[in-house]
DNA sequence: TAGATTGTTAATCGATTAACAATC
DNA sequence: TAGATTGTTAATCGATTAACAATC
């Protein structure tokens, strides 16, 4: 009987999640919802029904522990359990997304990278072998892999992501800027800096502009 | 008497600006919206009053200019105009943003790279000196830059967002996973990968659990 | 007890969608 | 003309916010 969620709260959960995270790293071991709410500029009633969410529940005047709060969010993301990806395409962003340190916090573990460029492959990037992409078959068969992550350039994603399919990749995180086209029981979740970018730029056009105040947001 | 522009359809603009320029690719001079809608899995309304927030305008039965159509875009973000940036923290991120050929369909041009590590400095990469971040004070007197791109570790993030408002930043594009604590006038637009992640973790989950069907989105 | 907090129910607001008039 | 398309106005839906009851 759960109800939806809805992607906005889901967007939030990580928010919370680094700055609980931190509070830990403080060594504060409580914390009430109307603060999380200070801190983090949202509304406190918003922060209560996220949270309410994931399950945590809270004890009145005396707020949140810590570890149960972080765990609750961890428990709902999946970011408790290891969660083995494949990468294709191990250019800059590629790589940089090899070396991210925070995705250990989150679960995801890319096992293997594929390129189609002979000199990138046979290297080790962080800890982690580049494999001929003609190779994500044979390599697919062994290993039960469900996450598919796409930095190969726009004009080739494409072609990507229905060879991860194939191979019986069931959730893609897509970094390429184009729209995928597949079969709708295939997840898929677009990164889209350019998205964000969009805001950046237009933000800042308005402020140039002279104040006019549009506020948008 | 501009009306206000939600923050979801400027979200949306960049997916219309690269599925425009793929059609211009390949030769094609007009589109409709509801092709546009088609292809990116939009409603038709909703395109269309996107595309009016240009300032776009179409023709009856005919439908619309692809050239005009991207340029009404690019004008709207500001994304036809070079717009120089300075970038903080030169770790596998930085250095994958630094080559990153996508911005430069953004007019978005960094200029120069920071780091605190004596390792980095001195070096160039993809064409961008990386400097010591002491001297991101005397740079800015030189050049007027506006937009700053942080990319060091959470930790810092804070610490050098104040160093860019210091030194004349009106822009902060935050790839660190923490809530800034910067004076309102300043634009903080953050790039949460973890936001993303955690819908595409989420998904996931529920559709191992055996698929109860909980849409989500 | 009073105050602080949780968590829920109701109200508001804004974004999306549907319906439709205008037009080449 | 009829059909395809634009662009706008009205209706719906869902997310956010406000109000409030519950409680340690």
């Amino acid at each position: 009987m759960d109800k939806e969620i809805s992607s906005a709260t889901l967007r939030r959960l990580p928010r919370y999640l680094f700055y609980l995270r931190g509070l830990q790293q403080k060594g504060e071991d409580r914390i009430s919802a109307s603060r999380i709410a200070d801190d983090l500029d949202v509304q406190h009633t918003q922060v209560r029904k996220d949270l309410a969410c994931t399950g945590a529940e809270g004890v009145p005047k005396v707020g949140h522990l810590v570890t149960d709060l972080i765990r609750s969010i961890e428990d709902f993301l999946n970011w408790n359990c290891s969660s083995e990806a494949f990468l294709v395409g191990v250019g800059h962003l590629g790589t940089a997304l090899l070396g991210f340190k925070a995705f250990e916090e989150t679960g995801l573990r890319i096992i293997a990278a594929f390129d189609s460029d002979p000199k990138k492959v046979g290297k080790a990037l962080h800890g982690v072998e580049v494999l001929d992409l003609q190779k994500l078959p044979s390599v697919s068969r062994k290993k039960r892999v469900r996450i598919g992550i796409i930095t190969v350039p726009g004009e080739h994603a494409q072609g990507v992501a229905e060879k991860m399919v194939k191979c019986g990749i069931q959730a893609i995180w897509n970094f390429a800027p184009v729209q995928l086209d597949l079969p709708p029981e295939v997840i898929v979740e677009n990164m889209e800096m350019q998205a964000s970018l969009a805001l950046l730029s237009f933000k800042l056009k308005q402020k140039l502009a002279g104040g006019k105040n549009q506020a948008i947001d």
